[in-house]
DNA sequence: AGCTAGGGTTCGGAATCCGAACCCAAGGGG
DNA sequence: CCCCTTGGGTTCGGATTCCGAACCCTAGCT
């Protein structure tokens, strides 16, 4: 594997590790799983700043994970919900805590668990051949330029 | 699913988040699985400035995701290259472009393709439960907080 | 002796981030 | 009727971080 070089604006990681590898994004997004849906409750659990908090959230919307919706409590309110595509980012969370568990975990074990609703289990994430089903890692897989290689 | 706080700095998902959530970071971990290893490959190949570069290729030697390492070319050269513990991390930058293709994709597709080295299958990641094996998404989890955990 | 390449370091200015203060609309209380 | 509170923001000045460009150092090559 002799150092691939790929376009940028075209790479489907590089897209969204742009995106979620801007400061407080995947950190919201955490908490936007965890159930947090409310301007205050993102605020106070995160402590980001009101300013960035609000220029995130605005992002996130435009990007089409996050919905913003008016709901009647005693008032009107607003919550952000994740949308399907934010709901479909779940495996790169699980990943991430995947490893954090893993590689990061304090003594005490990590601060909340996950398990299936209807049968108590584990949640794992497997990276596998959709063919064989084979569990695969980095050096299993083979990189193939499809377009713009250059180098 | 009630807005569930945790401590930050003892949270499995915000600890590497932190770290994964630093500008630069996710795309030079994409950089290195694809093998680039070298300072001057890495700086060109992902036009990021110098500096930055060895302040990002530093932290990641310093959490152990990097490896910094000699090597005789026609003198002697330097190579970062992942360790254990970052190649563990496959599964987050896969579980990324496998978003990445499905929701920014350029019309012209992903621009290198992923197959499985001995059978070639396509490449998938799967949230699963470890316990029955079925597929998982956000819906199907259970949270449950085991300490620090304050509404 | 001078040139080049890899791998950095060191600037000063530009873009971001932060905390704190302010704004505004809609109830609620007195 | 007036003032207070709450959610959800916006605005501001100062502190950080980022960036590009220039510089440095070492070995080999010519």
């Amino acid at each position: 594997m002799a150092h691939v070089k790929v376009a940028d604006e075209l790479c489907t990681v590089s897209l969204p590790a742009a995106l979620l590898g801007e400061r407080w994004t995947l950190l919201l997004l955490r908490q936007a799983f965890l159930g947090t849906r409310r301007f205050e409750d993102f605020q106070t659990s995160m402590d980001i700043s009101r300013s960035v908090l609000t220029e995130r959230l605005g992002t996130l919307v435009e990007e089409g994970i996050l919905r913003r919706e008016a709901y009647k409590d005693v008032r009107t309110r607003y919550e952000y919900r994740l949308t399907e595509k934010g709901l479909d980012l779940y495996p790169v969370l699980m990943a991430l805590r995947k490893w954090g568990d893993r590689w990061m975990a304090p003594e005490e074990g990590p601060s909340f668990g996950l398990h299936h609703r209807t049968c108590g289990g584990d949640v794992g994430v497997h990276v596998s051949c959709e063919g064989c089903g084979a569990e695969l890692t980095a050096r299993d897989v083979r990189v193939t330029p499809l377009r713009d290689a250059r180098a």
